[in-house]
DNA sequence: AGAGCTATTTATAAAGT
DNA sequence: TACTTTATAAATAGCTC
């Protein structure tokens, strides 16, 4: 934005982007915070540097990843959370028909196995892993990401068959 | 931003506060897709809703956990392990050090890890999932790969401190 | 509640220092 | 290379429907 219209690819000068990277992310921790607090929700934005090492470069604040944490771990258990997912799903579901829209439904979909997978991929990871096995956890699953695909649709033809 | 300058406080009136938290996710997450594309970084935000569960609202773009697969720059070691090793651990370790070498124990623990990632990542699914969502949830996976690493992050945050 | 529409504010690319 | 300035692109508050 500015002087000239910008378009969306990989800046390949170095200074510029750098610069450019420094600006955004700026502008974009702002925005959370913003976003935060004229609306009372809970949200953080991590950003990796491109230069150094790729930890975290940014964090909306130390309190907000906090509270996130807490709300997170205080998540009813899959059961429950399931159950009102449905309920609510079905709601959402009607209204989508009566509306005439399919997007709603897949969009209900799509959250209603994002719910599934955080259950699965955090939760149980917390009490399964140890805590100095977490942050090399994470890196692998980004590693493994394909075998894990592979496994996934290996049980989904076990169950097909 | 716009008619009125806007004072950073928490929109008392329901309906407008809805309406900024719609427009201004939908802002935050283009930034984030911005910044990630034109720097080559890995970023990722994640907006709590105000209204429903306190699920993740918004992710990172496809595109970003898509690049991840590929140009993922591999994070530095953590800090060391202070776990207690198994014997076996313990001896390729040390044979590892005799020919000065520390690629024997990082693949040891990559094996560790792998091993309990898919302990996790299968054992858990195979339980949990209904048949007819593994091939969505897979596909989730991979769409929300930065989700889950931010979550991860977290986490390791909250033993940290 | 959500979908457009400006008038404004805000963010920022490029240039200057 | 990093900070400051400034012209311009983008985001969005308050409307209207």
């Amino acid at each position: 934005m500015a002087r000239n219209r910008v378009k969306l690819v990989y800046i390949a000068n170095d200074a510029v982007r750098k610069a450019s990277h420094n600006k955004r992310k700026k502008g974009l921790l702002k925005k959370v915070n913003e976003l935060s607090t004229l609306c009372g929700v809970d949200a953080c934005a991590v950003i990796y540097s491109s230069t150094c090492n790729s930890q975290p470069e940014a964090w909306p604040s130390t309190a907000t990843a906090h509270r996130m944490l807490f709300d997170f771990k205080a998540l009813p258990v899959a059961e429950q959370s399931n159950r009102t997912m449905t309920q609510e799903s079905l709601i959402k579901q009607r209204i989508a028909k009566a509306e005439g829209l399919k997007k709603v439904h897949e969009e209900n979909r799509r959250m209603e196995l994002t719910q599934i997978m955080f259950q699965i991929l955090n939760g149980r990871v917390l009490n399964t892993v140890k805590k100095e096995d977490l942050n090399d956890l994470s890196r692998l699953i980004e590693q493994n990401l394909n075998g894990i695909y592979i496994r996934l649709q290996i049980l989904n033809e076990s169950y097909v068959l």
